[in-house]
RNA sequence: GCGCCCGUAGCUCAAUCGGAUAGAGCAUCGGCCUUCUAAGCCGACGGUUGCUGGUUCGAGUCCAGUCGGGCGCGCCA
């Protein structure tokens, strides 16, 4: 719909460019939904803009552009108003047009194809397989996998990664501990390896690894060797272990991965080496106190990070710098990568290895997505704890708490750089405080009325009635409607912005339109063109409504 | 001390890459069920957008400073 307004816009433009009132320039003007009725349904602001470099009176130009704009039958009247603004008051015939567009195009409506089939690689959750996923991997893993929906709506070929460290220190401290629990050790106990995992689900690791049980994971399957003094055989163990325990996590939140890409990979591969040699043959390392150095403060960094230990060792950022650059040698000209903001400080580290490589990859690739911290409530009290990860809350107990809805709803309702707090009661709550159940009410009242019109036999034929949508009246249905034709901005802005809490928002404000407007009329009157028309309106809203939820990966029902 | 993020109604949060009179929900108070689900709807109350300057036709939004909260500043990941 504003691409149509724009169209208009633009012809207005060419037309006075030829009469020689303006130069050739176009301004980057807005068309733009107002905030109030009196001012239109939709403003732009390119007089305002074109009055600066023309150095004319704003009114004057909107006057010129409107008397050069060809008619159209979506456009009722055009008003010049405030410091120059133009508002476009729309016809009924172009909010019917959105309801035919709900319904003609079915699932797809809302989706586009600015994407171009480009490729974008996502990377998110990446969490390490020493424990069970917690709330930050379970918001991240929302909003990745929403931002990869919304990509795919918008036509792009998405790619959905998972990276994870499978060596390193991080991963002897799970083998320690795991063994530590072998002899049965408790973290309270003086001989507890020092950084080792205190969480209860490390005595189930133990204990199915003496029991010689076989864990499933990356195509992998690991039969436990039992043998106490084997570390090497209780790390193998355990990281597949823990590994099917997040994949698991995962599947039960409805996120699946493309690709999960092992850290140790890097390493066989060459790849990490072969990132250290070409930094240093470009000139931007050096050795210092038996390390090797990247000239990180040529690129932007605060000071200059070590790259390879003194102990002949990387620092982890290396085979970050060598997995971002395998993304980049695999055509992920698009790239986003979601963290918690509190690993921020290796962005700036990343990025300039990547620009010490010299190889022409952009100054702002990848694009970094952060969230921040999530706070769980419950009882009024913030939950700290959770009895089988020890420290932290796990994607599990959201899920196990809240159920899945509502967990993936509540965890990208809120921009991802603002701290959220997750209130489990009102998550769980059935009621009209819970913005989840609000929203899939909607969609489940839409059904419960398909299902009356079956009882009493009445017959809807959606080409007939899309002949009778200026039966509808009423402010009511009209805001349904302008609702509705919003759907595709909304994808398109959630999608450009990575913003995903955009459409959790209007899911809301779409549901809240239906529910006044259900409220205020019967539906299933005798009077059969006006019945179908408030039938197909109605339609036009489930299917909205069930495409924007599907986005968000939570269920459209069809009765509650 | 330095860097990043956030300060908007009592609470939780919006505000369409600078737009017109800053909006929802909850809470509080008052109304609406012989009608397709009252898990709903209607109304009232509620604001110096932390503070001070600046930029311009216009600032919650951009800039400088300041106060408050969070996170990060390892040859840890």
């Amino acid at each position: 719909m504003k691409d149509a307004l724009r169209e208009l816009l633009l012809h207005a433009l060419d037309t006075l460019r030829q009469d020689g009132v303006l130069d050739a320039s176009v301004p980057p003007f807005v068309i733009e939904r107002t905030r109030s009725r009196e001012h239109g349904d939709f403003a732009c602001n390119a007089a305002l803009l074109l009055a600066k470099t023309l150095g004319r009176k704003p009114r004057e130009i909107a006057t010129a552009l409107v008397a050069a704009m060809p008619a159209s039958k979506l456009v009722a009247r055009t008003e010049i108003a405030g410091p120059g603004f133009i508002n476009f008051f729309l016809s009924d015939a172009a909010w019917h047009e959105a309801i035919r567009r709900a319904l003609h195009e079915g699932a797809h409506y809302g989706h586009s194809r600015s994407g171009a089939d480009r490729a974008v690689g996502i990377e998110f959750v990446s969490a390490n397989p020493t424990g069970p996923l917690h709330v930050g991997h379970a918001r991240a893993a929302a909003i990745g996998d929403t931002l990869a929906r919304l990509y795919s709506a918008t036509g792009w070929k998405v790619y959905r990664e998972f990276y994870y460290n499978d060596a390193g220190a991080q991963i002897q401290n799970l083998a320690l501990s795991v063994q530590a629990r072998i002899g049965g050790i408790e973290p309270d106990d003086p001989r507890w390896p020092a950084d080792g995992y205190r969480g209860d689900y490390i005595k189930d690791v133990a204990k199915d690894y003496l029991a010689g049980a076989t864990a499933v994971a990356g195509g992998e399957q690991v039969t436990a060797g039992r043998n106490p003094d084997d570390l090497d055989a209780i790390r193998h163990f355990a990281v597949t272990w823990l590994r099917r325990e997040q994949d698991e996590d995962l599947r039960a939140f409805g996120v699946a991965f493309d690709v999960y890409f092992l850290e140790s990979s890097l390493y066989v591969d060459g790849k990490v080496q072969q990132v250290v040699d070409r930094i240093a043959s470009q000139g931007h390392s050096y050795e210092a106190d038996g390390a090797l150095w990247l000239r990180a403060t040529e690129f932007g960094d605060d000071k200059d990070r070590v790259m390879r230990k003194s102990d002949g060792t990387y620092t982890y950022f290396l085979p970050d710098v060598a997995y971002h650059l395998s993304k980049w040698e695999r055509g992920y000209k698009h790239a986003i990568t979601e963290l918690g903001a509190d690993h921020h400080g290796s962005l700036t580290r990343v990025k300039a290895g990547l620009q010490a490589l010299d190889i022409g990859i952009p100054k702002d690739w990848p694009q970094y997505v952060l969230h921040q911290m999530v706070t769980v409530l419950k009882g009024g009290e913030e939950v700290k704890i959770s009895k089988r990860a020890g420290s932290y809350v796990t994607l599990r107990d959201l899920i196990d708490m809240a159920g899945l809805d509502a967990t993936r709803y509540f965890l990208i309702a809120r921009k991802s750089d603002s701290q959220l707090v997750f209130d489990i009661d009102l998550a769980r709550s059935q009621t009209n405080d819970n913005p989840v159940y609000y929203v899939q009410y909607a969609h489940a009242r839409v059904c419960s009325v398909h299902r009356q019109m079956h009882e009493r036999s009445i017959v809807f034929e959606q080409h007939e009635a899309l002949k009778h949508l200026d039966r509808l009246g009423g402010e009511h249905a009209r805001t349904v409607m302008v609702e509705i034709s919003r759907f595709p901005e909304i994808v398109e802005a959630a999608a450009a912005s990575h913003e995903p809490h955009l459409l959790a928002q209007y899911l809301r404000e779409l549901a809240g339109a239906f529910h006044v407007w259900y409220n205020a009329e019967q539906f299933l009157v005798d009077d059969e063109g006006l019945r179908n028309a408030r039938v197909a309106l109605a339609y036009a809203t489930r299917q909205t409504l069930a495409n924007g939820l599907g986005m968000l990966g939570v269920s459209a029902p069809e009765s509650m």
